[in-house]
DNA sequence: AAACAATCCAACCGCGATCCA
DNA sequence: CTGGATCGCGGTTGGATTGTT
């Protein structure tokens, strides 16, 4: 099949984002949706490309979009679903509310990917034969909050470029800043729908404890088989219905909850 | 103070998957 | 069923910023 030809042969505008592009964009899908990334840049008025709206719109301008330093927490599961997972961050991302697979793969590559390559070393040095770093009580985990900031991504790598440098991405776009957004969200209630913004119910309760959404598998879109085998085995109906595609379900292979379920389970 | 190196992260690119007529 | 159109993902790049010499 023949590719469309994309920006740069349409004489369609490339690199960083202007706050007014960023406004028009939001502007725009707040009032109509996304239903068409490659006929909105058309009709919002922007002269770029629909993947680059796209881009734009998902890894930087959502609402629901959590700003500012990973947490240990976050860290803790990024490193736990990649052993678990490799490169697959989408399936990451959506295990960590807020964050991007953009912005996860980012992070792995400046810190985490060295952590691991840390913790692989001690465990060959110890040699002991675990193959994963055992995650930390769920009790220690909590005694940090959703705010509390690593190590990696402050101090210990010299913070050249932390959030606090950078504390805000929108207050170095002078359109951008906190009233900005409840303009836009404030426009137009009446139109905005649950598919527009999904997490506007995110912004109320941060993210508290990230080994537990694996289980309860919230963020997948209805009709997941993520969703649906979460549900299933809430149900304490995981014994019917097993979806063996589901991260959730290797998941909780892979790190023991179910293991003692495991002879139960039908055959693949 | 200047030059260079290292780091960070937004954005781009190409490909496979999926949708739909 | 086929093939074009679109979407979404993962890898990579390049400019900006910060640190070091």
């Amino acid at each position: 099949m023949v590719r469309a030809p994309c920006c740069e042969k349409m004489g369609l505008k490339k690199g960083p984002w202007s706050g007014e592009e960023d406004q028009i964009l939001v502007n725009y899908i707040h009032l109509h949706g996304h239903g068409n990334w490659r006929a909105l840049p058309k009709l919002a008025g922007l002269l770029r490309c629909g993947k680059s709206c796209r881009l734009r719109w998902t890894n930087y301008l959502r609402p629901d979009i959590k700003r500012g330093n990973f947490s240990l927490q976050e860290e803790h599961t990024i490193l736990e679903l990649h052993n678990l997972l490799g490169n697959r961050w989408s399936t990451i991302a959506a295990k960590l509310p807020g964050r991007t697979d953009n912005e996860i793969k980012n992070v792995w590559h400046t810190h985490l990917k060295k952590r691991a390559a840390a913790n692989h070393d001690d465990s060959n040095n110890n040699n002991n034969h675990q193959q994963r770093v055992a995650p930390p009580p769920a009790s220690l985990l909590r005694q940090y909050s959703s705010d509390d900031v690593s190590s990696l991504t402050t101090g210990d790598n010299g913070g050249a470029q932390s959030n606090d440098a950078k504390p805000d991405d929108f207050s170095s776009t002078e359109e951008m800043d906190e009233s900005f957004w409840s303009e836009v969200l404030s426009a137009d209630s009446s139109t905005s729908t649950d598919h527009d913004f999904p997490a506007a119910e995110l912004g109320s309760g941060l993210y508290d404890d990230p080994l537990a959404s694996f289980v309860s598998s919230e963020g997948d879109g209805p009709g997941s088989g993520e969703e649906a085998a979460a549900a299933a085995a809430a149900a304490g109906l995981a014994h019917s219905i097993v979806d063996y595609t589901s991260m959730d379900f290797w998941y909780n292979l892979l790190t023991g909850d179910n293991n003692k379920e495991l002879s139960e389970l039908p055959p693949i």
